[in-house]
DNA sequence: TAAATATCGAGAATTAATTCTCGATAAGGA
DNA sequence: TCCTTATCGAGAATTAATTCTCGATATTTA
């Protein structure tokens, strides 16, 4: 039942927090425009000031990347520019193809920014025939029943559905053929896919439900202080 | 120092665990799917099964809004949509700015199910001339220029914000020149705003980072499994 | 050279979130 | 009518995540 627990090297066979894998992002981001600025070192402290967060929590994310600092210098900033892209991934190229090409779809073709996080969006793939035989950003569009033969040929293992909710399985079942091994799904729909397939949500209604509903409470809040029954 | 906690009713006063408030749309989705399948009652237990959830955990988050059940019956699927709705502030409608109509403004613009939500864009804003006095999804797009004024005169209080990471603080300078409560942020950058105002990111940045790392340690692990040194 | 200080790293303490346990209850079948 | 079963609700137990504490260390300043 319990696995022998045997690494060769001190390999972090136990699963990342959640947590720390969105917070590096942020460091990255920042320590990308502190090297731009000139600077060599941060601290703890610094980024926490900066981004408004607790310095130890970062000491303990950057913990997770194998990157040492030293007291009183904090850490190098381009060390731990490459420790993170190599912690994330980020240091490889992952080519992936892109399930919708409408707006949404453009959009993320359209994210320059993408490609220093080894992401590349190799081609896209649309059911209304309309939307093929065009060129969005470079990449081409084209039909969906060409997907899985292509994804297979090309070897691509990466997959992102920008489609309407009601076309999201069916998007799925297509980067199933063709042999995915992760899916970003944009659709606001749970998609049904293989145990080995990994699957991650970008669910606008789930971020819109915090904001609203901590606007609501804001404001009968207010309204309770303000005029309290005029 | 310690608030006297006199509440009139019992209004939540505490504040909601987020990772609740990023379920209950989920709940809501299915409910309304059962709801349209004719479908009366529901049980934590079938949630749990069709959402791969832990029942227990979906009784607390029901819980939070209020809606009681019953033992062996569960809880009556009308009465829980409208729960969800009222706790989520989502029986209200909120009218919106969005500031930056490229492809990602486009798309969340064309978003109908937003409507369900009580979310409204109600117009459109950009920097750029050519993009201006067009009509998209049927809202004006004007020029940022006039954000603050109209904002202020139509007592708007919710800002979008899909713009490019470098034009994303002033973007948010101009909602909250206009008075802005609340701001949903999909540049990936930070925004520097007053206290009072909230604020919610959506980096996609943080949740590729999430997913790439996962895909990564997944490669690498069935490389050891599969071909340990040829 | 010595004192002062900013910082890291390790581990303890705290807090938040999830999962488990169990008694109560309501429906359906024996 | 009584037994069985599915479920809720409350609270305990567990697990995960964050925050605090402190000793060690390297740099700067007196």
């Amino acid at each position: 039942m319990n696995e022998p627990e045997v690494h060769s090297v001190k390999e972090p066979a136990r699963s990342i927090p959640e947590p720390t894998l969105r917070r590096l992002p942020l460091y990255y981001r920042l320590l990308k425009q502190l090297r731009d600025g000139g600077r060599t070192g941060v601290s703890c402290t610094m980024i926490g000031t900066e981004l408004k967060l607790d310095p130890t929590q970062i000491r303990k994310d950057i913990e997770m990347t194998g990157t040492v600092g030293r007291p009183k210098i904090g850490y190098d900033v381009h060390d731990l520019i490459c420790a993170i892209e190599r912690f994330l991934g980020w240091d490889n190229t992952i080519e992936a193809f892109l399930v919708g090409a409408g707006s949404l779809g453009e959009a993320l073709m359209g994210y320059a920014g993408f490609a220093e996080c080894g992401l590349q969006i190799v081609a896209a793939f649309d059911v209304d025939p309309n939307k093929c035989h065009r060129v969005i950003h470079d990449k081409h569009v084209r039909h969906v029943s060409k997907l899985p033969n292509l994804m297979r040929r090309m070897k691509v293992r990466f997959g992102i559905i920008t489609v309407p909710a009601s076309e999201a399985q069916q998007a799925a079942n297509l980067l199933v053929e063709g042999g995915v091994l992760a899916i970003w799904n944009f659709a606001p729909a749970k998609i049904e896919v293989p145990e080995r397939v990994l699957v991650t949500n970008e669910d606008l209604y789930c971020s819109l439900a915090v904001l609203s509903q901590k606007m609501t409470r804001k404001l009968a809040q207010s309204r309770a202080k303000g005029v309290s029954k005029p």
